[in-house]
DNA sequence: CTCATTGCAAATAATTTGCATGTAA
DNA sequence: TTACATGCAAATTATTTGCAATGAG
């Protein structure tokens, strides 16, 4: 999921307006983070995104870039993922196109799927509960496909699939 | 999702052999937490399951507890379970009719679900892209039915259904 | 000028660990 | 007896916040 040109566009209009909205100011660091928030990967900790501002500017603290995370996340630019790790993650918060996420067990890669049936019957469930459906997380846990050929070069050292947890 | 009392002894049973397999010891902490948590409801935090082993032995420690469920975990008994609040809640692990999570965004109340078709939807999907399934997490946040008539009574908080994030 | 922003260090919050003491097997 | 378990307090980890100095508008 790379961001497209004219989607950047539209993710820096949410931002200024936002920041105009809230009396909020622009500052040399907070457009360094955000720059570099829209040129890194997908699902970047705050210690991997601190890292490549510090390579560019050295004097940002790391208070910096987690207020300017949640200041992206407040207005809907972001939004913060937590995997099995303990850290948020962030990606773009792409609310139409819809993507979820494929972890893998063993070298912690993150793929990320989209699965329109699984959506549609997401929506089924929700309104069978009386729920009014705003947000969901769907992550799947398993040996990828590089893992798994690893693992069976070396010795069976991968346990049969185990569903559920 | 109460648990049977067939699944308890099941339950039971794989946590006694985990331990002889350790050679790990019962002690009356241990027993008295592991019932707690058998009785408690599904998704108590360690805060409100301290408070139930507590209330009938108040000499028990915070550790305990930590160490105790850390041992459900890790013997496949109870799983962890980590929603938008930042603590972890631990329910039995029912590795087999596997169910998911609706979040409520206003009580936080949690509501269990079962949809087998988005079972074999997630398994399409991994095979998709060569991963080995071992587990998943699936979780609807929204307002449920209760929040949304008394939103609905209370004139018009509600912003209209986001999806995405 | 005014008030938002920054960097630092100290504060939180959830969880883990070190250690002396207790205790199951 | 042996070495696992406990309770406490201190340590850790990720994140947040107070505050004086800085800087945008």
């Amino acid at each position: 999921m790379k961001p497209t040109p004219g989607g950047l566009e539209h993710f820096r209009a949410m931002l200024a307006t936002y920041m105009a909205s809230k009396g909020l100011r622009s500052t040399d660091q907070r457009s360094l983070i955000v720059d570099t928030f829209f040129e890194a990967n997908s699902h970047v900790s705050i210690e991997e995104l601190l890292a490549q501002v510090r390579a560019r500017e050295p004097r940002v603290g790391y208070a910096t870039v987690y207020r300017t995370l949640k200041l992206l996340t407040e207005c809907g630019v972001a939004s913060e993922r937590r995997f099995g790790d303990g850290l948020a993650r962030y990606e773009l918060a792409d609310g139409v196109s819809h993507h979820d996420h494929l972890i893998c067990v063993q070298c912690a890669e993150i793929t990320e799927f989209s699965e329109p049936r699984i959506e549609e019957l997401q929506d089924v469930v929700a309104r069978r509960h009386g729920f009014e459906l705003r947000s969901h997380k769907h992550e799947l846990y398993g040996m990828c496909r590089r893992c798994l050929r690893s693992a069976s070069t070396a010795g069976a050292k991968a346990k049969g699939p185990v569903k559920g947890g």
